[in-house]
DNA sequence: GCCA
DNA sequence: CAGTACG
DNA sequence: TGGCCGCTACTG
């Protein structure tokens, strides 16, 4: 026993040593991964290429073929699926006892109601305390909830149950699904404690068995032949990933998924002989090759912050030379750009600034600027128009705004409601390049981040309403919704008209793959996350091996209809069934039809129609009409799926929305649109009574962004807005007491939302934010 | 991501 | 209830 | 440091 844990302790400091390493260059990866990531990228290219295309056939069968070359990454077999379901059936303890949550093994904020309620960590003293200044104030936000949960913690400890586990935020929750089973299963030792709680704050549950697991985590220094027992007694062993204790640090460090099967992870793990169920496809020839052991290999290039702190020219790895506009700040700025791009690009998720930033000078000057910027807001303070000027307003400037000026024209105008934003606006704007790089960082954000994702939708709605190009990052700090960090991307873009972080997050195959699986209808960032960590790379993949729910299959059979945009004369064609089908049932029923369409836009994802009636309170009242007109479509064939109706819903008496999917019939295509073909569209349907109609009409208009931004600053006012209606925003404390009565402020009309908001009326053109 |  | 979707 | 839209609605 005690030379065990000398032992341990002598690995915990050796991989301690590779971690402090890592942090200093963060950026060294070494030749394998590198060649790991080539071999990704070549891969994905081959494949992702045609994820757009089109096939002339109805989509029904227009799946596009999956990729074609082989892979070494870890495939799961079609049985895995199946197996999760099994697990949670074996293994309840492990799991809340709620139906719901199989499968959902990750986040885990209530922890409490799992068992084993001890864990052992027989040392108070938290085992950041080891580690590099550098990475404390981190690591002490990490561990600081060390707890227990559904862990397998063996060891008799004496600490009882206490703060929860704090997981990290969902974009760090790089193991995201995964189970991961030690080997030894226990955290009876301070190092494989410590890993555990990374491994666990990042999303990994640590389960109690190795048959639950999808990885298994040896301990350095153990052998194939010492484990060769316990894998033997797991029968699922195949298709699990089986990799020493560095494979789960080097992905903390890298904060991504790494290859587990490169070769320092499977070391000795794996032998050429006969392991008891080889999964082929988790053998790289590689790995199987060699199990000699070899030297830890440490990282080669460590980059030290010095090293980092080079000029430009020397930073850039691109052909070009830098340019330098904007003389005396550009290259301050530019290395503090590309510093922090260093530190970011490992992942993007990753948060906060670092600290080098604030030793950048980029805030010194801003004073001087600032109170320029002071005087020149002070003149026209209260006329939004003058777009150039106004907006470029200080915030400390905006609050005194506030205090000084009307009602009219005072803090409201920060919402994004006020503004005028226009669709068009973006084509011959100055930010035009910026905006459209800006765009892309929301597409990699987009169903991972939610708030970065608003943050930067802010800042392209700011720099939109720009005249004039921003060009340096202390410019770009005077807008209001950008910081240092989208200063310093805008600067970036501006400076050489890339931005670095975007294009290394553009070619990581895991957030291609990513990107691919979260346009399925149903399929958010959870299950995408962890479809991409079971190595499901293609659609092709996820139709044959994944287990996926009525509306995940549909998204993906019609997966290229359904992405693909719907022209305006189109969603018109489309409504002008609907209106005629119901015209037979009801003539009394009017349709509107919202979304982008209301907005003006040239083409729609989707077609949203609002249902409403005369005379009608509550959207109860339309559901006869919508039962008869659905089924009356889907006999015509027009509506092809339901993807969201109100089932069993008519307890909580609302049943107001509908979605699904429809085709245009032939007969309703338009001769001179070329020729028919049958595409797959959404369309969403909205019961509203007359009483909600103005609000059922902000909402399905929209867009996201405004609505969003009018019902914060509704509840800034202490109102409360919603798709039903404008409402006193009353403290009901008790559960839904008496709250039917009196409350609603207005519902029906939509300008007069408008007014009892203080806002201005806009038309829904105007409402691209 | 930004901001109070 | 958590995940996902809607604007 | 916590909030960032909705006492949204629907699914499983």
């Amino acid at each position: 026993m005690e030379e065990r844990k000398l032992a341990e302790k002598i690995a915990y400091f050796k991989r301690l040593s590779a971690i402090q390493a890592e942090e200093n260059g963060d950026d060294a990866y070494d030749a394998e991964e590198q060649a790991h990531r080539e071999r990704c990228k070549t891969f994905h290219n081959a494949t992702s290429t045609s994820s757009r295309a089109k096939s002339p056939a109805p989509s029904v069968t227009g799946l596009r073929k999956p990729g074609t070359v082989s892979q070494p990454l870890p495939c799961p077999d079609s049985s895995q699926g199946s197996d999760d379901l099994e697990i949670i059936k074996v293994t309840p303890r492990n799991r809340s006892s709620r139906p719901g949550a199989a499968g959902i093994a990750d986040k885990t904020p209530n922890v409490e109601e799992e068992i084993i309620p001890e864990s052992a960590h027989p040392d108070p003293k938290p085992a950041h305390s080891f580690l590099h200044p550098l990475l404390r104030p981190r690591m002490t936000r990490q561990t600081s909830g060390l707890t227990s949960d559904n862990s397998p913690s063996t060891s008799t400890a004496k600490r009882k149950k206490q703060a929860r586990l704090k997981l990290l935020p969902e974009n760090q929750q790089i193991f995201r699904g995964l189970r991961f089973y030690y080997i030894p299963n226990d955290d009876a030792n301070r190092v494989r404690a410590a890993q555990i709680t990374k491994a666990r704050e990042r999303g990994a549950s640590w389960v109690r068995t190795l048959k639950e697991a999808t990885h298994v985590i040896v301990d350095e220094g153990l052998t194939y032949q010492d484990i060769k027992s316990d894998l033997m007694s797991d029968s699922s062993s195949p298709g699990k990933v089986i990799v020493n204790a560095n494979y789960p640090i080097d992905c903390v460090i890298h904060r991504i998924l790494l290859n587990p099967n490169q070769e320092k992870y499977v070391r000795n793990l794996r032998v050429a002989e006969t392991p008891p169920s080889p999964n082929p496809s988790s053998l790289p020839a590689s790995a199987q090759a060699s199990s000699n052991s070899l030297e830890i290999k440490r990282k080669q290039r460590k980059r030290s912050r010095k090293d980092q702190e080079l000029p430009p020219e020397t930073q850039s790895d691109y052909g070009e030379p830098l340019q330098n506009n904007t003389p005396s700040i550009a290259p301050v700025t530019t290395i503090a750009a590309a510093l922090v791009e260093d530190e970011l690009s490992q992942y993007i998720g990753l948060v906060q600034g670092n600290s080098l930033y604030l030793e950048m000078p980029l805030e010194e000057e801003e004073d001087s600027a600032q109170s320029e910027a002071t005087k020149d807001d002070e003149a026209e303070s209260g006329s939004e128009s003058s777009k150039d000027e106004s907006s470029r307003k200080k915030k400390r400037r905006t609050r005194e705004k506030i205090q000084l000026s009307q009602e009219d024209t005072t803090w409201q105008d920060s919402f994004a409601c006020m503004k005028g934003g226009t669709r068009g606006a973006a084509v011959d704007n100055p930010n035009a390049a910026t905006i459209e790089l800006l765009q892309l960082m929301v597409g990699m954000y987009e169903h991972r981040d939610d708030w970065r994702c608003k943050s930067y939708r802010r800042a392209i709605t700011a720099l939109r309403q720009q005249t004039r190009k921003i060009t340096t990052a202390k410019e770009a700090m005077k807008l209001p919704g950008i910081g240092k960090s989208l200063a310093a991307k805008i600067e970036e873009i501006a400076a050489d008209g890339r931005l670095r972080k975007l294009e290394h997050a553009q070619q990581r195959p895991e957030n291609k793959i990513l990107n691919l699986f979260l346009k399925v209808y149903g399929v958010g960032i959870g299950q995408a996350n962890k479809w991409v960590s079971q190595g499901y790379r293609t659609l092709e993949d996820l139709r044959e091996k994944a287990k996926l729910s009525t509306n995940q299959r549909i998204g993906i059979e019609h997966f290229d209809d359904l992405n693909e945009r719907i022209p305006r004369w189109e969603v018109e064609a489309l409504a002008a069934v609907v209106r005629e089908a119901a015209g037979d049932i009801d003539a009394s029923v009017e349709f509107i039809i919202g979304g982008s369409y209301r907005r003006g836009s040239d083409s729609s994802g989707d077609i949203d129609l609002i249902i409403t009636k005369k005379r009608t309170r509550s959207s109860q009242n339309l559901l006869p009409f919508l039962e008869k007109l659905i089924k009356r479509l889907t006999d015509d064939g027009f509506l092809t799926a339901a993807l969201a109706s109100f089932s069993g819903n008519t307890k909580k008496g609302h049943g107001s929305k509908w979605h699904g999917c429809c085709v245009l019939p032939e007969t309703a295509f338009p001769k001179d649109k070329g020729k028919y073909r049958p595409i797959w569209r959404r369309i969403d349907l909205l019961l509203v009574p007359e009483t909600e109609l103005g609000a059922a009409l902000i909402y399905f208009t929209g867009n996201d962004i405004f609505n969003r931004s009018i019902r914060l600053l509704a509840s800034k006012k202490g109102l409360r807005l919603n798709q039903r209606g404008l409402f006193k925003d009353v403290l009901r404390g008790k559960r839904g007491v008496t709250y039917t009565e009196g409350d609603p402020l207005e519902g029906r009309d939509e300008k007069r939302i408008f007014e009892l908001l203080g806002v201005k009326w806009r038309e829904p053109h105007e409402r691209w934010c």
